[in-house]
DNA sequence: GTGGTCTAGACCACG
DNA sequence: GTGGTCTAGACCACC
């Protein structure tokens, strides 16, 4: 429903793009042949340069996450929301893998990693709890002023 | 006792340092008013740029963690240890919240992350177990030519 | 007997369309004086845009290859197997010309590509054996809905 | 030795640079671990823009074939030789099926295919026959004025 | 010096 | 309208 990006992020701002489009194509928010935000749209909405845009959306038809449909636009593949899970669970455990090697090099003993991020965890959902300076796309385009 | 350091990470090299140092003191691997590797010693082991070791070992300065002792070398500080374990608590809760937040955007839930990080903690190597690509630094320094 | 057009593939559709009926004209599929499909006709068995097959047309009219029949439809003209003929074989040339630069710039020896190429010869199912993401057209035209 | 591209092709740069520096590696005409001339070195070369050239060189990173050495330039990975050669081979059959399912569809019988496909490489090695619109890098500097 | 990212704007082919 | 390619030039981090 909702691509968003945080320009302030140290995270390139493509990557962030290839992420977000993974991860709703991965839970289903756009289905399979369904077209997703044309590159102008998604750059305009954003405020992201379409280059950009152009390059994210490249690597997420590498990825056999999208196809595209000449003249029309670009829509999800054929077995695109599989693939997306699947690089998704990719993103997911690489990512806690990098945190992990990371926190024991620091001396902490796993029982106490482990506290310290059942702790974090349970603490808030942080999920965009701060809205400052992230900006967001809507999937039908009356919500935009 | 061992400085690691990965050149084919995504994190700079002078970061992996100053976070390395940073742990080794907190640990007291390395303790008050003792001597640190020089810059020339370190940079040789572990085939760095000396300018590279020369920035993170100012940063470890303007942290508190280090001093100079003209005409000697660089020492741990006087209250280094104690500067060193509060940088790595901060560094260590930062860490997980950024993790947190971008496993919260991949659409999973708090229960799935929970299971997942908890499956890849008890996994995993304690250290580094594999270190190809991974190069170090003994404290006793004939270990290297 | 059939035009195929693959949508898949990296050449316009519009390309193809002109080689497909080219190579039927020159075969001797359709001949001198019968009408073609009609532009509708191919734009709906295809489910291509009317557009693209105009402009197919049209570049078969100025082949010399198509005639307009004015309120009939188009028909192979006067001379158009020959023409036809002689267009294939200008790309046919062309094509393996195109493909030899290609190949012999990949270093490898002139040995080793035709080898190559001999052994994709023998191999190959004579005519797309796998009609995956090919869309097809009969001459009579009661197989489409 | 040499890197070669036509800005006349009907290839974009960007592949031709990808084939190129492929082909060139799997020739071992730059071998393992050797770093590759510098973005800006191609760039200038080649008189193309570096974006073109980063392209490209990001690509082959993804290949697997060049790796970064950070602040140094990229250099062949590890086993870049053989991926590169693994790489050229699925180029250069992938190219050959194309032409032949091309070719079949036009009607040709295998054994026309054949002798036009040997008659036309025998004829003469056009390897860069014709250097007009070519314009090439040299492995050391000298060459170019 | 190196590569990496981003912007801005242009032109093209396709449907 | 769509995506694809290319140029030009800027700024950044790293070594």
């Amino acid at each position: 429903m909702l691509i968003q990006i945080d320009p302030s992020s140290d995270r390139p701002l493509y990557e962030q793009l290839i992420r977000q489009m993974t991860f709703l194509v991965a839970q289903r928010a756009y289905r399979e042949h369904e077209l997703v935000p044309s590159v102008r749209e998604v750059s305009k909405s954003l405020a992201v340069n379409p280059n950009t845009v152009v390059r994210a959306y490249r690597q997420l038809q590498d990825d056999g996450i999208l196809v595209v449909r000449r003249g029309m636009g670009m829509a999800v593949a054929e077995t695109g929301c599989e693939r997306a899970a699947a690089v998704r669970e990719g993103i997911v455990s690489q990512r806690i893998q990098d945190t992990l090697v990371e926190l024991r090099q620091s001396g902490l003993a796993d029982s106490e990693i482990r506290s310290t991020f059942l702790r974090l965890l349970d603490n808030g959902s942080p999920l965009a709890a701060d809205t400052n300076g992230t900006r967001g796309i809507q999937k039908s385009e009356e919500t935009q002023s």
